[in-house]
DNA sequence: GTACTGTCGTTCGAATTTGAACGACCACTG
DNA sequence: CAGTGGTCGTTCAAATTCGAACGACAGTAC
């Protein structure tokens, strides 16, 4: 067995203790969000994010499959969610006039004022535990670090 | 309606980027992980994090509920993990001799032995699409950042 | 001891996610 | 035009997660 610390497999405990509050933080809040969103609006987080992309999206409209790649979930997943915000009144689907295969997600009138309504309780959280607590210089290195991550993960599929 | 940009429930364009690329950043790695150990062991990344956390536990073994505050997991999910992992012999469950309403689970040498070898691809993963990707700034910077986030969502409930 | 309050882990049904398979359609080739 | 490979979104069964409810036990008060 190799040594740990020179085994370029495995991480110094500085890096082990980069990626378990990476992941601790992510998970708890993951929790935290998706509390104060069923609480607030009994929307789930996956719904949510959904609703914002849409709302950024140009006439608030986007294809299924970009929607997916938007808010990272798998096509069968997007599918049941869609049809559950369609179900509650917030989306809706249309055909898509380009490609008769392809299906567009648009934003009700209802579902913006949801989001808009909802927006506040959500970024408040995120404000609260996350972004008001850290420093500009942690702000910029942990969005930079972040975007190598994310670039690097996206163009590897 | 407020201005967003001056109004504190919402987030400026630099803090809203910070958190959409966190956001993305730990569904990509999440769903990138989940793909390597399933592939690699037939693992879920919560059962993997379960071992991870046994095998650095005194004796290997912990409560459950202490088990499930280190995943951050909730209790039921805990519970089905650990009959899925005792099913697959890498984890039993015994009594706890304090204290008759807890149950220790304890990582057996199968247990053992089988994170020894999935480790180093998993880690591979982590440096892969993260750690390696930061500079020493950034490593330190996120680190401090994501303690920050944890000890605040901790202390919370 | 009895009662009370809280914690522990499990169970249950409902909701959600996953990946594979599928039919429909697009774009290109010959 | 027929054929071909690829993309699109959906469907399905299986696996997983969630929260509420539950019985069992611990700790304390009286």
């Amino acid at each position: 067995m190799t040594d740990p610390r020179t085994d370029p497999r495995w991480l110094d405990a500085t890096e082990m203790a980069a990626w378990r509050a990476f992941l601790s933080t992510s998970h708890l809040l993951e929790r935290r969000i998706e509390e104060q969103l069923k609480a607030a609006a009994g929307l789930t987080h996956p719904q949510y994010e959904i609703l914002v992309r849409l709302a950024d999206a140009p006439g608030r409209q986007l294809r299924m499959t970009e929607l997916a790649r938007g808010v990272v979930a798998s096509k069968s997943a997007l599918t049941y969610q869609i049809t559950q915000l369609e179900k509650a009144g917030l989306v809706r689907r249309a055909t898509c006039p380009s490609d008769d295969r392809g299906v567009l997600a648009v934003l009700t009138e209802a579902g913006m004022s949801c989001l808009e309504r909802v927006a506040p309780g959500h970024l408040e959280i995120v404000r609260e535990y996350l972004i008001d607590r850290l420093s500009r210089e942690e702000l910029r290195a942990m969005t930079s670090a972040m975007r190598k991550s994310e670039e690097a993960l996206r163009s590897s599929v």
